[in-house]
RNA sequence: GAGAUUGUAGCUCAGUCGGUUAGAGCGCUGGUUUGUGGAUCCAGAGGUCGCGGGUUCGAGCCCCGUCUUCCUCCCCA
């Protein structure tokens, strides 16, 4: 006998939660489509050359890499957004720009798996391609707040930054060469704390004191800490060079679209702390938790990527996206008592009592079927109790009686399993 | 990849100093009720103790290897 397991990091989802998924990923791709983003398709096999040419070594190490039959070297996709690079470039005439996709699939990592992170996972990404108007920044803004609100997700906050801003505080130290790594120091404030950001971007980083200091004073602003108006707070800062400049203004007009845009002041705020690790973000930034649940990490992020199809091709299209981590989010409502829990999508169980009146229960089901409602009937004649505790498990919301008595009444019985009901129903249309 | 940690029934876990036939709760199956569920009661099934090797008269327990779990670093969703 071969012994059933599964990879390490790899996982079977049972009904229970993938119907939850697929309900979530069916409302997410709702919204994706009012606002305009058409989905694709691209492979999960890519050369690797194609996956590599954003790489850095640290995503190298996690790739899934062999080589086929034909002897190719190939590598799992680890993201959509390198993919969507290779596809606008080689499709860049039939789809016209600017160009708003989005793309739902699962994605591979070699890493060591923990606890909410897998080495394959899906992720739902949004990308607005082939414009610099930051009013395509605001529109990615404004999908993450309605993706959430269609999840009947509330207490959420969007963190807004801009890399430029980041950039601009590195030239003002003399530090441009080590902003990679100044971002990811300070991206582990909420972690580590910031005494600890402190050490490290003297030790490891290697500022100065008086370096630290400023950047240290810099990553504490936030809107929401900030009393009156909070670009005026920050005006001066413009004065430190061009490049702060444009990341302040790129905010504050992101900020005006937002403002009018119907969202709710409180999903979003301005926040210098945060990063984003990824290097090939160029401007805006977005970090989404939730309020009640920050432990478990961003839920929704990304930002603008201005030199994405750079290693494609000469003419470099910019884009700006975001993505969806629709695992983490399912781990977050069944913390929060969202989820209800069911085994089937069907919403009745016809019993089934007696083979002689099997057809009718058909045509009860198909009749059901056709005002849009899941069905299922009962494959075999056994006990109805044992049939009650099946609908019970498999979280059915109704169960219908229809044999011999009732045929004879014209009947049939309607049980509401969640409240215990038993009637006797003429109609279908005490289902509904 | 490095370190720490875990592995016994479908699940959660006991299992004494190395000692004879490995336990519990939940779940599952059947009955109690040959047409009426959820926390009744009764019974039952289910385990090469992750896998391989070693020490020993004897290993679930000790040693080595390996896989796996989970956590930290790293990186991220």
């Amino acid at each position: 006998m071969i012994e059933p397991k599964t990879l390490s990091g790899f996982r079977d989802i049972l009904p229970s939660l993938a119907l939850v998924k697929e309900d979530m990923l069916y409302e997410v791709k709702k919204v994706f489509r009012k606002f305009g983003f058409a989905p694709i398709e691209t492979p999960h096999l890519e050369y690797t050359e194609i996956l590599l040419g954003k790489g850095s070594d640290e995503i190298q190490k996690q790739l899934y890499r062999f080589k086929d039959n034909g002897n190719r070297d190939v590598t799992l996709r680890f993201d959509h957004t390198v993919p969507l690079a290779r596809f606008v470039v080689q499709h860049k005439n039939e789809l016209g720009l600017p160009f708003k996709r989005y793309a739902v699939g699962n994605v591979f990592r070699g890493e060591s798996p923990q606890s909410g992170r897998y080495r394959e996972f899906t992720q739902c990404d949004f990308d607005f391609i082939g414009t610099y108007s930051i009013t395509a920044d605001a529109e990615i803004v404004q999908v993450i707040f309605h993706s959430l609100k269609t999840l009947q997700i509330n207490d959420f906050t969007i963190y807004l930054n801009n890399r430029k801003i980041m950039n601009g505080l590195a030239e003002k130290i003399n530090a441009s060469d080590k902003v990679g790594d100044i971002l990811r120091t300070v991206d582990k404030i909420n972690k580590i704390g910031s005494e600890q950001v402190q050490k490290l971007l003297i030790s490891e980083v290697g500022l100065s004191q008086e370096a630290t200091e400023e950047v240290m004073r810099f990553i504490v602003i936030s809107q929401r800490e900030t009393q009156g108006n909070f670009f005026e707070f920050i005006a001066n800062y413009k004065n430190y060079n061009a490049t702060m400049k444009e990341g302040i203004e790129e905010l504050e007009f992101l900020y005006k679209i937002l403002e009018k845009s119907g969202i709710d002041s409180r999903n979003y705020t301005i926040d210098f702390s945060i990063a984003r690790g990824l290097g090939y973000y160029t401007g805006i930034v977005y970090e989404t938790t939730l309020d009640k649940l920050p432990k478990i990490g961003a839920v929704a992020s990304g930002g603008r990527f201005d030199n994405l199809t750079k290693s494609f091709s000469n003419d470099n299209l910019p884009g700006v996206g975001a993505s969806i981590g629709i695992d983490r989010l399912i781990a977050a409502l069944e913390q929060l008592e969202i989820i209800k829990s069911r085994n089937t999508p069907a919403k009745v169980l016809i019993a089934n009592v007696d083979n002689n009146y099997i057809a009718d229960s058909y045509v009860l089901a198909n009749t059901l079927r056709d005002a849009n409602i899941a069905v299922e009937v009962y494959p075999e004649v056994t006990k109805l109790n044992k049939q009650f505790a099946f609908a019970d498990k498999k979280g059915h919301q109704y169960l219908v009686v229809f044999g011999e008595n009732e045929a004879t009444k014209g009947e049939f019985v309607l049980a509401n399993l969640q409240t215990g009901d038993k009637t006797p129903a003429k109609s279908i249309s005490d289902l509904y």
